[in-house]
DNA sequence: AGTGACATGTAACCAGTTACATGATTGT
DNA sequence: ACAATCATGTAACTGGTTACATGTCACT
C-alpha cells in the first residue's frame, strides 16, 4: 500500500517535472491547505517511486548549489496516478486546535475570547490573500498560454480547483469569525472580575 | 508537553462529566470535523489526566454492561484547560485526499471526474445535514433550559460555535463542488476514446 | 446461541514531523 | 567572516490509528 505522500508527489509531477527541492516549495505554496509536506518526507518518497519505476530523474547542473535531480513521471507512474485519482477518497481529516479552544470560549472572559478571535481572523485574512494571489497567477498564465480562451487546459484545471477550494474555505472561516464574535458578544458573563 | 487528545478530553469534560465511552461517542458526533478521536486514545488520556489530578472519576453502576467511570474536571484541570484555551493556536492542518485527486482532475476523462465529484457532493450533503441536526438540538435545548432567551450560556456558546463552523465549511464545500463541475464541463478533452 | 449495544482497556504499528547532517554559491 | 538561498539527504521520535483483548446485559 502506497503512502499518501507518494501520491502527492506523483500528482505534483504530472503537472511538470521538478526536483525534490522545487516539489517541496511548490507543494508548500499550493497544497499545504489540503496536504502538508516537508522536504524530509519528499526525498524518501522520490527514492521509493524511482526504485519502482514510477518516476525517473535527470541530473541537471544547478546555477547555484549542488546538482539537481529533476524528476518526471514514467508512463507507469502516470497510469498508477490516474487509476488512484479515479478511486474513492476517504473523508478529509481536519485538526484544528483553534476549534477545540472555541469549544471552551463560553468559559473564557468575553474580551479574551474576542481578542483570540481577532487574531484568528487576521491569520485567515492573510491566507485568503495568499490564495487569491495564486488564483491571479493561474488566470494570468492562462491568458498568455492559451490566448485567454477561458477554456481550461488539463494542468490549469487542477490548480484552479484546489486554489478555489482554498479561497472558498478561507472565506467561510472569515464568515465564521464574524458570526462567532457576534455570538460571544451576546454571551452571559461567567466571571466578572 | 501535553498531547492534544488530552486537551480535547478536558474541553469535552468542561461541558459536563462523562465516561470514556460517552466521551468517545460525543466527540465523534460533535468534534470529528475538527479533531478526530477513537476510544483507544481516550482511555490512556483519561488515565494520564487522572494521575496528574486534572480530572477525577466516580464509579457508577451501569444499567447495562460493566461499571462506568464518570470523569469530571478538578479545579486544577479547569484552570489548566482555560489557560490553554486562551493561548494562540497553530494553523489548522487538513488532509484531504480528495483535493490531491482534484489536482489531477484535468488529466481524467471528463465524465469520470464529474462522477467522482457527484459522490463527493453527496457525502458533504449528508455531513451538512448531520451538523444542521446538531444545531437544531442545541437551539431546542436552549429553548427549554434558558426559556428561549437567545442569550448564550457558557456551554451553549462553545457547542454552537463549532457546529456553525461545521455548517459553514460544508456549505463551502458544496459550493466548491458546483463550481468544480462547471469548470470540468468547460474542460478541453485530453483523451477521446 | 448469536448478534448488537454497553463499557474499558492494551499493544503493535506507522506515517509524518523534528532534528540532525552536509556542502556549494552568492551577496554583504 | 557570516548569512541566506540552493540542494539533498538520514535518523530519531511520536501522536494517533489499527488491531487485539475481555466481559456484561438485552433481545431474538
Amino acid at each position: 500500500m502506497r503512502k499518501m505522500v507518494e501520491y502527492v508527489v506523483l500528482a505534483a509531477l504530472v503537472h511538470e517535472p521538478r526536483s525534490g527541492y522545487d516539489l517541496t516549495k511548490w507543494l508548500t505554496r499550493v497544497a499545504s491547505h489540503f496536504w502538508p509536506v516537508v522536504h524530509s518526507g519528499i526525498y524518501p518518497a522520490l527514492a521509493v517511486l524511482e526504485a519502482e519505476g514510477l518516476v525517473h530523474y535527470e541530473a541537471v547542473a544547478s546555477e547555484q548549489g549542488p546538482e539537481r535531480k529533476v524528476y518526471s513521471l514514467t508512463v507507469r507512474g502516470r497510469e498508477e496516478l490516474l487509476a488512484w485519482v479515479d478511486s474513492p477518497a476517504p473523508t478529509a481529516q481536519v485538526r484544528d486546535e483553534q476549534l477545540v479552544r472555541a469549544l471552551c470560549y463560553g468559559y473564557l472572559p468575553r474580551e479574551e475570547a474576542l481578542a483570540r478571535l481577532a487574531q484568528v481572523r487576521q491569520a485567515h485574512t492573510e491566507r485568503l490573500a495568499h490564495y487569491e494571489g495564486l488564483e491571479r497567477q493561474i488566470v494570468a498564465a492562462d491568458e498568455i498560454g492559451a490566448g485567454g480562451s477561458g477554456i481550461a487546459g488539463p494542468a490549469r484545471v487542477g490548480k484552479l480547483l484546489v486554489v478555489r477550494c482554498g479561497i472558498i474555505s478561507e472565506q467561510g472561516y472569515l464568515r465564521w469569525c464574524d458570526e462567532a464574535a457576534l455570538l460571544i458578544e451576546s454571551m452571559r458573563m461567567v466571571v466578572e472580575a
